[in-house]
DNA sequence: CATGTAAACTAACAATTGTTAGTTAGGTTG
DNA sequence: CAACCTAACTAACAATTGTTAGTTTACATG
């Protein structure tokens, strides 16, 4: 039974109207009126709007940083690996999906953790495209143009977060399979 | 030998600086900075910030509309018709990479026209949708998850603006091909 | 009961926001 | 030359921004 503290509390908070409307057009009195109570309340709580866009961003990138690590130090196949990124992107997003549209959409407004943000993303992506050109070396996937099959599949992994919500019906393992079917094999007959 | 018009140029350039920051973010000042004017000298060419967006996004979302409708009005199999949506996005999103990022990502903030930008939208992709659906009973797409094809084609190809600047050594021809093959075929051998 | 603390409040700040009004300089047209 | 137009300018506005200072309230602990 956890108990959620009020900083917490105004992150989550914070998350969704982000979502809504970005991170810059959102006020902290925007964020004080949801949580029903004043602006300047929220400042027992947080030293700035700064640090909830942070906390948010980069509790996120973390969480796929530790899932990369896990899946780069496995002996799976590449396509195993590829297919428990899929897995990691529908597990992350489903827990979190309004915090899915800052990491997309609003990093470029940090700032003290703008760098650390911007390395872990390359770090990320660096490894994808290893496994991917390994894929190809070992005759698993198809010879031809590793970029453009993994900014295909990881487009489409962040974009999970516009459309998991309105598919709610879809349970994460399924969602995982079929995304892996049609990432991995197309949609051709 | 087209002339630019200065509400043209002003436009431009918001497109430059709303993909960086987004439209919440950028300042009439900010604009008008860049153009080497004050930012009351906008208002000269312009009635308003909203004016602007409106106009970066509108005309890129009836640019899609446009080629849609003649998409659909041809005879092409379901999988041509595919193709050339993958080229349609290819073709639009090369000539405004940054407007792009607008129709992406700054649709909410738009006010009298946001109502017909999503109505623009739905119907785009009811007749992707629709396409697919026809494909699967014609035996020439996997009878699996419609949606999910979907979903990650569009998430592809709305991506597009991201990915396309630093490609820039790849011609658009060549890269319409390459995408088609990821998203048909996969990347599966 | 006295004290301490968590979490709210009011009031205000300096800066920044989009926008308006009125003016000016330079070039084109009658 | 006179009239006009384009496109810039200065100055200012009312509203909104993130944030701070100082105060009050309610509750828990000793």
């Amino acid at each position: 039974m956890k108990v959620e503290t009020r900083k917490e509390e105004i992150i989550k908070t914070s998350t969704i109207l982000f979502q809504k409307k970005g991170y810059s057009a959102v006020t902290m009195r925007d964020i004080a009126k949801v949580m029903g109570i004043k602006a300047a309340s929220l400042y027992n709580h947080i030293d700035s709007k700064q640090e909830i866009l942070s906390n948010i961003i980069i509790s996120l990138a973390e969480e796929f940083t530790d899932g990369m690590r896990v899946i780069m130090n496995s002996n799976d196949s590449s396509i195993d690996k590829l297919s428990s990124i899929v897995k990691l992107h529908v597990d992350i997003t489903s827990r979190n999906t309004s915090g899915m549209a800052s990491l997309n959409n609003d990093w470029m407004h940090l700032k003290e953790d703008l760098d650390y943000y911007l390395k872990l993303r390359l770090d990320y992506e660096d490894n994808i495209r290893q496994i991917i050109e390994q894929g190809i070396l070992n005759d698993q996937l198809q010879d031809s143009n590793a970029e453009v099959m993994l900014f295909s599949m990881l487009s489409t992994l962040r974009s999970l977060y516009i459309w998991i919500p309105s598919k709610e019906d879809l349970n994460p393992l399924e969602l995982a399979k079929n995304l892996n079917k049609v990432l991995l094999t197309g949609i051709i007959k």
